[in-house]
Parts: structure tokens; sequence; C-alpha cells
DNA sequence: AAGCTTTTCGCAAACGTTTGCGAAAAGCTT
DNA sequence: AAGCTTTTCGCAAACGTTTGCGAAAAGCTT
């Protein structure tokens, strides 16, 4: 009795182990290992024995002995240029939610768009043998071979919304230009004639879809449409764009914004020159769906929804993890939201 | 030659271990373990034909091996109630640039503002032995027992922002009381008399910290100051009481607003009652400083910079690490920014 | 009752590191 | 040249799991 008593205390001293939990019940390492799995191999009686000493004792397995010996484990990462932006906040939000419903963690890792932190993060997640990847690239990043290279690591990289040109990988995006043309239709069906037009950083991708598909439309409807093409790197830079903008003899009477941080700066120079939407000038953007709610009236736009596309960025990884081995480019479709700035 | 051709394809199948290594180079697996450590036992020749090999196989250790030799990972876990928010954002986007310095990893864990969920990613962070963790506890959590368990077993706990009340713990805040303090003072120099005072979740001990030490400051200029105290869950329920307030026959001549959440409500409202700021009603807030740039005129604000919070916090979980074992509640300063809105 | 199958468990190796200790070889002393 | 120190390396155990295989005990068959 007492000698046991002495083995408990020796016990709550130190972390419990399955050889503790062995020596305990005068058993193998293996049977409790086993007892604990509910291998059929383990009689009921020792199943019921082992598993009530593990519960008394707070018995939790040791994750690092796990992960040696299965060779992997269950966290992702996610490689992102910043996190300070609404759209990846909540592309983030929803894939933490979901990866731990299958048992898994997230690692967020910054690159601070810059190509070398990138690789710096990349090598992070081969070295900690991560189960997979989430990427969007920096706006620099113009090499992807160390991101195929991790797909012959059994690591499969899913990227998203900025995903590379190349073709053979695993892209989850918003429809780029399904959403540049759905705005441009709102804007023609409101014969909208001097349209402001501000896009984001034209050596991406998604801008350059984006413009194409916009420019696109609107010369398709064949109207004496003007469209004043603008690149903004900044909300600042769209701000100062807008305010350009409307000292000229033609005024815009529509501004379509790229992104969320474009719409910021172009709000923020309508509130300054005091002009009122939609009376004044019609606002629509391309967005994540939270910022056109700041405004009064909220701001009409292109929903690119980023809890929509973690979901679906997840489910590609799963199907990665379960084998599905071949590249795939997948895109979620977009809805228009009216509030009333158009 | 051939042989050793054949040797060298067979690495390239498979992962590169010391045990390759060392069977490459007719050298014992410690011999290689200790010349990639510089350990002085080795001799300079070794150590040069051992490091080019490791570089020509692109060796990289193996990281579960090391975590369960060690008994500890280089992995921080962060819980907050959710990441969708501006100051939780710049708080965890700093924390990650701070320990990706150091060599960490940052994991985020959600917790939805559930307690369970919240102890569930608790016990996570204990299974996975992570070298620390940062919580922002969620408005119901009541018992912080588990949290203090994990000190026990040696993983430091750094709350911030939204802590717990039990004094003997790690808590790292922003000036709760001088925020609020600040804020008062300025409306008190600006001479307002009629104060729509809109606060957050009332059972969180930030917002009776704030309330208190605001009341107090506005009441100790000993003026005819008239406050309406109000509270707001939600960026809607700011907004309604905003839009009620005016309703009144005496309309508030400044509007202060505790959290960014509760200034978007409030400035949806002044947009939709075509209110002017300064001129019609002032404006005060208390923010991470982001939200307040959105607007024309900018938005005066007390600063609580989730930025400079989380290297305060990571500087405190360095010290933890390093052996310091008492509690201390820390808190940063406030600054005024003064944006046209007062 | 002898041989067979089933039940129940333990041995030992393996995952890839790190590190205390010992031992051989080399260089040094007097 | 014998004994000593230094240099250089390898053996083996350990971290805590999982799992193939074998073996003892128990129950069954005819």
């Amino acid at each position: 009795m007492l000698h046991s008593l002495i083995q408990l205390l020796n016990l709550l001293m130190s972390e419990v182990t399955l050889k503790k939990l062995a020596g305990m019940l005068q058993l193998s390492i293996s049977t409790v290992s086993r007892a604990l799995k509910d291998h059929p191999d383990i009689s009921i009686e020792t199943k019921t024995k082992v598993k009530e000493l593990s519960v008394l004792l707070d018995y939790e397995p040791n994750t690092f002995a796990i992960n040696l010996r299965s060779n992997h484990c269950k966290e992702f990462g996610i490689i992102v240029p910043t996190i300070t932006n609404d759209f990846y906040q909540s592309f983030i939000s929803s894939l933490e939610n979901e990866v731990r419903q299958y048992g898994y963690s997230l690692i967020i890792l910054q690159s601070g768009d810059d190509p070398i932190i990138e690789l710096a993060n990349l090598k992070l997640c081969k070295q900690n043998r991560m189960a997979g990847i989430f990427v969007s690239i920096t706006s620099k990043t113009t090499d992807i071979n160390n991101f195929l290279k991790l797909d012959e690591h059994h690591i499969p990289v899913i990227f998203f919304d900025k995903v590379p040109s190349f073709e053979a990988c695993n892209k989850v995006c918003v429809a780029d230009e399904a959403a540049a043309d759905m705005a441009a239709k709102e804007l023609m069906l409101k014969k909208k004639k001097n349209i402001l037009s501000i896009f984001g950083n034209p050596e991406l991708l998604i801008t350059q879809k984006r413009l194409k598909s916009f420019e696109d439309t609107v010369s398709g409807y064949g109207l004496s449409t003007q469209l004043y093409i603008h690149y903004a790197l900044s909300s600042d830079e769209a701000r100062e764009i807008t305010m350009n903008s409307f000292k000229k003899v033609i005024k815009p009477d529509a501004i379509f914004c790229m992104t969320d941080e474009i719409l910021m700066g172009v709000m923020k120079a309508i509130q300054q020159l005091e002009l009122r939407t939609p009376q004044d000038v019609g606002v629509i953007a391309i967005s994540d769906g939270f910022k056109p709610t700041l405004y009064y009236p909220e701001i009409t736009y292109i929903e690119t929804s980023g809890f929509k596309l973690a979901k679906l960025a997840f489910a590609r990884m799963l199907a990665c993890l379960g084998g599905s081995s071949y590249a795939q480019e997948l895109r979620i479709e977009s809805i228009v939201v009216s509030g009333g700035s158009l």
C-alpha cells in the first residue's frame, strides 16, 4: 500500500508515460499501448485496468514521440505577405476553424512580401515536416520551384488568392475575371460614362486578369464609355488619385475599386471632397465584404469571400492528403452585393 | 566509384539522416553529429568533410527527433477569441515577426469566445509541449486554474489585453485606466457638455476599468458635464445607440468610443445622419490606430498599440523562458493622436 | 489425453537525435 | 624508451512511441 503510494507520488512529480503506466500495472509497454488503442489482442479486463489508470493519472501521449515514429505531424503552415488584411484575416480565421475540426493546427508565417523571407518560411515548413502548406505568394515571387519541391516531399502545397501563373500546381482563387466582369456590367447597367478605375499592383497576375476582363466587358457594350485606368499600391495612393481626378474638368461619375485597400482611400477622398454617393458619384468595389459595411450608404461590391475560399482550399488539401495527386485550379464564384452606393 | 554513385542515388531517394552521412563517410553517427555542431573533440579535417557532404546532400536535422530528445519545441501558441479584430491582428502580426527572429513559430488558436474551445486549445498546447503561450481570455472565462497548471509544467503563460483579475499571473495590457482618463481629459479640454459614452462588454475587466476611470476623470473636473453611458456588444448596436441619441431633444456634442468596433458603428450613424465632425459632433476613440485613418477628418484617438503590446509580451515571454518566475503585470502607456474629429 | 486453435501478452527493434564515457592513437615529457 | 597527456573518435543508452513476431497459457477438438 505504502509502496504504491510512493509510486504514485513519483509519477505526479514527472510526466506520465507508457513506461510508467506499465510499471505500475505490471504490464509491458506494448500491452499498455495496445490497450489504450483498443487493439483486439488485449483482453477486456486489461483494457479497463489500463484505461482507468491512464485517466486517473491524466496520461497524455507524447506528441514528439508520435511524430518521430510516424514521420509526420498534424500541423499546416500558411504563408502570406501579411496577415493585416481583411481578406487574409477572414481566410485564416476560417481556415483555422476548419483545420481544428480535423485535429490539425495552423502555423502562420508572414513573408512581409519579401521573397527571401518567404523562402526561409518555406524551408521551415519543410524542416518541420508539416502536413501541408497554404501559400499566397509575394508580388515579387518569380521562381516557384522551391514550392514544387515540397510536393516531391509529399507535402501538398495549395496556392490561394495570389497564385503563380505556372500551371501544374494546386490553386484556389476567387473568380478574378468573373468578378471584374460583374463589376463592369453593374457600371454599364447604371449607364456610367466616365469611370475612374483603380487597380492594384500591376505586376500581380490577379491585377492583370481583372484589368483585362474589366476592359473587355466595358468595350463589349460598345458605348462611349471613358475609362480612366490607374494603379494604386496603397490606400493613400488611391486617395490621391481620387482627389486629382475630381480636379479635372471632366469628373468621374463612378469609381471602380479593385481591392478593399483602394476602396478605403477612395472613400476618404470622397468624404474630404464632401461628395455624396450615389448622387454625386457611384462607387463599386471588389471586396471581402467587411469594409463596404462601414459606410453609409453601404458600398455595392462584388464579393470575394475569404471564408468560402478557405473552405475550398482546405477541401483541396484534404483531397491531396488523401492521395489526389493531379494538380487542379479551383475557383469560387462571386456575387454582387448591392449596398446603395451605385 | 560506381558504388558511391549508387549510394548517392539511394540517398536522394529518401531522407538524409546522420546515419546515412555516417555510412558514406565511414564515420560514426556521433562523430557526424558533433562535427556538424562544431564540437571541439572533432578534428578540422573531419569537420570539413562532414560539413561539405551535408551541404551537398542538403542535410536537414529531423525536428521530431530533436524535439523528442530535448523534450521541448520551438513553437508558441496564441489563443484569442477571434483573429478578425484589428487589435489582435496587429498584435499577432507583430508577435509573429518577433518570434521568427528568435527561431520560433507561432500557432494560432481561436476560441470563438467559447470557454470550452478555449480549454481544448489549452490542452492542445500542453500536449504539444509548446514553449509558451499567449492568451487573451474569453469574456466568459472564470476559472483560470487550467492556465496556471501549465505554468507548473514549465510552459509560461502570458495573458494580454483581456486578462483575468487574478493577480499571481503574467499580464501585459494597454493602460486601460490611463487611456480612458486621457480620452476624458481631451473631452473636458474641448468643454464638451453632453457626451454619448459607448463602452464594450460590461462583463470584461477591461470595460469596468475604463468606465470607472472615465467617469472619475470627468467628475473630477467638477463641471456640469452630462454623461450618457451605453454598452454596445457589436458595431451595429453602437450604430443604433447613436441613431437614437440624436433623436432626443438634447443631442450629444461629443461621442466617446471605447473600441474600434464601436467607432465603426458610430461613424456609420454619423454618415447616415449627415453630421459633420467636428462641427456638429466631436468624436474620440480608444483604438489601435488603423480604423481612425479611414475617415476624413481622421478620428482623434488614444492609441493602444497592438504592435507595442506584442513586443512587450514577447519580451516578458523571453524573460520567463530565461528563468524569471515571479509573475508580473506590465502595461504600455498610451498617447493621444489628434486627427481633427474633436 | 494428445494435439490443435485461440487468446493474451511481451521482446525487441525502429524512428533520428544527443551525449557521457571509454578507448585507441598520437604526441609529448623526462 | 617508458610513461604521461592530448587528440580524436566510437559505443551505447536514452527520449516515448508503435508494431511484427514469437511464445506461453488457456480452451478446444476428436
